[in-house]
DNA sequence: GGGGAGAGATGCCGC
DNA sequence: GCGGCATTTCTCCCC
C-alpha cells in the first residue's frame, strides 16, 4: 500500500462530494479520457481538484492548463480495487468519461469554499469602443459616433458614425494585434452596412495597438484604414496603491 | 488572527518555492491583477496553486477556468502585514502583477511532484486528415491524395489531391461543426493554390461532422462542397476495457 | 439551444 | 521572435 491504510479515503471522499466541498488530491496516477476526443496519460505525479459544481481538473506540476478535465455536473467515485485506488468520473449527458488509476496518494484534503464574487475586468475590446465613443477625436477630428440607440440596431459593429464629410465610418476594435481575421470581419461589416443602408461609399477602420503586415496589406488593398489605438486602463489610481504595497 | 499562529507560513512557503514544490493554498482573499488587462476580484474563498515552474492559478469553487493566473517564471512572495497575509506575484518580463490579500487561510500544503509525461490524444483535426489520407474513398471514389512530400510544400492545407477528372481538390477538415470561418479559410486556400499553380478550376471541400446553415449557404454560393466526415477514434479497444472497469 | 465573436485566450509548429 | 491556426478551446451575448 502506498497510502495511509488508517485513513478511509473512499468514505472521506464521498462525504466531501455529498457536502459540495472542494477536494484536492495529490498523487501518482495514470489518466484515460474518452468523450469528444480520446486520450491516455502515462503515470506521473499530478494534482487533482474537484470543485463544488463537480468540475474536475487534472494538473501536471508545470503549465497553465489542466492536462485533463471534466465539466461541471459530472459524477465522481473514488474506489479501491486490489492495490490501487481509482477515481471514476462520468458525465452521461455529455457522453464523457474519465478514469484515473492511482499507484500512490500523497495527500487528500477537502474544504467547504464559499464564493459568488465576479471579476471586474478592464481593458477589453468593449472598453476600447467605449473609450472611442467618449473620445471620438481619437479616430479623427470631426468624427461623430452614432447615438447609442442607432448603434444597438447594428450590435455587431464596435463603433460607427459619421466623418467630417458625412461619410459613414465603420470601426472594428482589436485589443491586441489586428490580424487577417480582423480585416475579414471589417470587410463583412462594411458590406452589410452598404447593403442595409443602400450606400456605396462607407469607410472602414481598424483600431488596434498593432497590426500584422499581412493584415495591413489586405486592409489597404480593400481601401480600408488603420488607426493605432491602445486599449484603456481605468484603474491607474488603484494600481498605484497596489504598487506602493508592492515595495516590500 | 484567522490562521494558525503556530505555523510559520512565510517560512514554509519560501522553502517550498525554493525547492520547486507544488503549493496548494486554500483561503479567503481578494485579488488584484494588472498587466495586459486589469482586474479586481472581491473577497471570497479560493484555491491557489503554485506549480514547480512558478505558474500561479487562482480558482473559485466553481467553473472550469482559473479566475486569475500568472504564467510560469513568475516570482512569488508570501508576507505578513498587520492582520493580513499577502501573496505578491510579479512577472517583470511580461510586466504583469498580481496581488492577493488573505483575510483567512484555511490550509496550505506543499509537495514535490515529478512528472514529464505527455498526453496521447486522438480525434484531433490532424487525425481526421490522416484518416482521409489513408482512406481517400471517404471523400469520393477515385480521389487520390498528393504524396507526403508534395503535400508538405503546402503545409497549411489539411488534405489535397486529384479527383477522377484530374481536377485539383483542396480539403479543409473540422473536427467539430464547420462555421463561417471554415468557409473563409477554405476560400483563402483555394485562392492561394489557384494563384500558386496558375489554375482556374480548383475544387474546395469542407470535411466535418456538421456544418452550420449559414456556412453551408456561403459555401455553395462560392461553388464549394461539403462532405460529412466524423473524426476518428482509435482507442476503441482500450475504451471497451475501461467501460468494463466502469461497471462498479 | 444554436450561431457568431471575443479571450489577460492558450499552445503548437513554422520560418 | 512573429505568424498562422487548432483547441476535449471556454465564455458571453443574442436570436
Amino acid at each position: 500500500m502506498f497510502w495511509d491504510v488508517n485513513l478511509d479515503y473512499e468514505k472521506e471522499f464521498k462525504l466531501a462530494i455529498d457536502q459540495g466541498h472542494t477536494i484536492v488530491i495529490s498523487g501518482c496516477c495514470e489518466v484515460t479520457y474518452n468523450g469528444r476526443a480520446q486520450s491516455y496519460l502515462p503515470e506521473g505525479d499530478r494534482l487533482l481538484i474537484i470543485k463544488s459544481d463537480k468540475t474536475l481538473l487534472v494538473h501536471q506540476p508545470e503549465g497553465n492548463n489542466p492536462i485533463n478535465y471534466m465539466k461541471g455536473n459530472t459524477s465522481h467515485k473514488l474506489l479501491r480495487d486490489k492495490d490501487a485506488l481509482y477515481l471514476k468520473s462520468q458525465n452521461l449527458a455529455l457522453k464523457e468519461y474519465l478514469d484515473i488509476k492511482f499507484s500512490r496518494l500523497h495527500f487528500m484534503k477537502s474544504q467547504r469554499l464559499e464564493d459568488g464574487k465576479k471579476l471586474v475586468l478592464n481593458g477589453s475590446e468593449k472598453d476600447m469602443s467605449d473609450m472611442i465613443y467618449s473620445n471620438p477625436e481619437l479616430i479623427e477630428k470631426g468624427f461623430r459616433p452614432l447615438s447609442r440607440e442607432e448603434h444597438t440596431k447594428f450590435g455587431f459593429i464596435d463603433v460607427f458614425g459619421y466623418d467630417n464629410n458625412n461619410r459613414l465610418v465603420v470601426i472594428e476594435c482589436k485589443r491586441y494585434q489586428a490580424d487577417f481575421n480582423a480585416v475579414q470581419q471589417l470587410t463583412r461589416y462594411v458590406k452589410k452596412i452598404k447593403k442595409n443602408k443602400g450606400l456605396s461609399n462607407v469607410r472602414g477602420i481598424i483600431a488596434a495597438p498593432k497590426i500584422s503586415q499581412n493584415a495591413l496589406d489586405l486592409l489597404r488593398e480593400r481601401g480600408f484604414e488603420y488607426k493605432t489605438i491602445k486599449p484603456p486602463k481605468y484603474l491607474e489610481r488603484y494600481d498605484n496603491g497596489q504598487k506602493r504595497l508592492g515595495e516590500y
